[in-house]
DNA sequence: AAGGCGGGGTT
DNA sequence: AACCCAGCCTT
């Protein structure tokens, strides 16, 4: 892993902010990708965001790459471009808590501050066996400061190191090692028969469901984009004017995308169903492209080939690969 | 303190 | 299909 070859706070940093959420084998080839077109502070900050969303295309929870350019155009203002090398100013920076401010503060200044991360939650959740939900501030504070008391005067980085990696081989959450495990003699959730049990977590997460029909809407061999922006998902990706339906059994009316353009009279050419399931979302979509007569004067109009200079939600990239968009 | 935020992996 | 994985921001 080349981001454990450095002590370059910036390389450390956008390791860091991609692998939380990610596994490794997905992370690796976006943050190749990333340090090359912007290898320095300065080149992420004078970036524009479109350019780094396009790089975090297909990769999630986007709000991190907008935080981290955020981040380092603060940083040149308030530090003179250089990385910020206290725990209070690194875990000032917009996309850093204090799982990551301990990570990168660990990694390249050696600064002693555990990290936190859901491998150290489950390591330490067993070991004292912790049976108040993890999930919840006051959990996470006291198992913090037991990891905190382990740490001690050893050496910070290649202890954050340790405790992650000996959660993410041997105290796994499924089939943890603990027939081979240093740690049995003094794990209290060995002793109780509470491994399997442990960490406990209380909060459920619900799902709704969401019904959108996308229009491709074409005109002079263009077609209409958008993108999305204020609250919700997928905020600064493009997408396709959209029409939400609360029902499956709804589709949008002729009347519906006449209000958004002047379609010529044939039917839309209509997609499968696509799907996407998110933390909280379950997305069902299909796409509908229409001829236009005319559309307003105000909407952004690409040609097809442009199409994959934007940074577009899972669920669309997989429709227009589907129809060839991208190739 | 609670809720929202993607996408991938395993069973 | 139904489960799991997680750190940070906003409200």
């Amino acid at each position: 892993m080349p981001w454990r070859e450095t002590i370059d706070p910036y390389l450390i940093w956008v390791s860091e902010i991609i692998l939380q959420q990610t596994t490794v084998r997905q992370g690796e080839e976006y943050y190749n990708r990333f340090v090359t077109a912007f290898p320095t502070i300065e080149s992420l900050a004078t970036a524009e965001q479109d350019a780094v969303l396009k790089l975090w295309e297909g990769l999630g929870y986007y709000s991190r790459a907008r935080n981290i350019h955020h981040a380092a155009q603060d940083i040149m203002i308030r530090f003179g471009g250089q990385f910020p090398d206290t725990h209070k100013d690194i875990l000032s920076l917009k996309g850093i808590g204090p799982y990551a401010a301990a990570a990168i503060g660990s990694f390249a200044y050696g600064l002693p501050y555990v990290v936190v991360d859901g491998n150290v939650l489950r390591v330490i959740s067993r070991l004292y066996g912790i049976t108040a939900p993890v999930d919840v501030t006051t959990t996470v504070k006291d198992i913090r400061a037991k990891a905190q008391a382990l740490l001690e005067t050893q050496d910070a980085a290649t202890f954050n190191q340790a405790i992650m990696e000996f959660g993410a081989m041997m105290c796994t959450y499924k089939n943890p090692g603990c027939d081979s495990c240093p740690l049995i003699r003094s794990c209290r959730a060995y002793q109780e028969e509470m491994v399997p049990a442990i960490p406990i977590k209380s909060k459920r997460i619900k799902k709704t469901t969401r019904y959108f029909h996308f229009l491709l809407l074409e005109h002079n061999e263009k077609l209409v984009i958008e993108q999305r922006s204020s609250k919700g998902i997928w905020q600064g990706l493009y997408q396709f004017p959209l029409i939400e339906k609360k029902e499956a059994k709804d589709a949008p009316s002729l009347h519906e995308v006449a209000q958004i353009a002047s379609i010529n009279e044939q039917p839309p050419q209509v997609s499968e169903v696509y799907k996407q399931t998110l933390t909280h979302q379950y997305i069902v979509a299909r796409f509908y492209k229409y001829s236009c007569k005319t559309v307003p004067k105000e909407v952004k109009m690409i040609r097809n080939t442009a199409l994959i200079e934007y940074a577009w939600p899972k669920i669309i990239r997989q429709y227009l690969t589907d129809e060839g968009y991208l190739a």
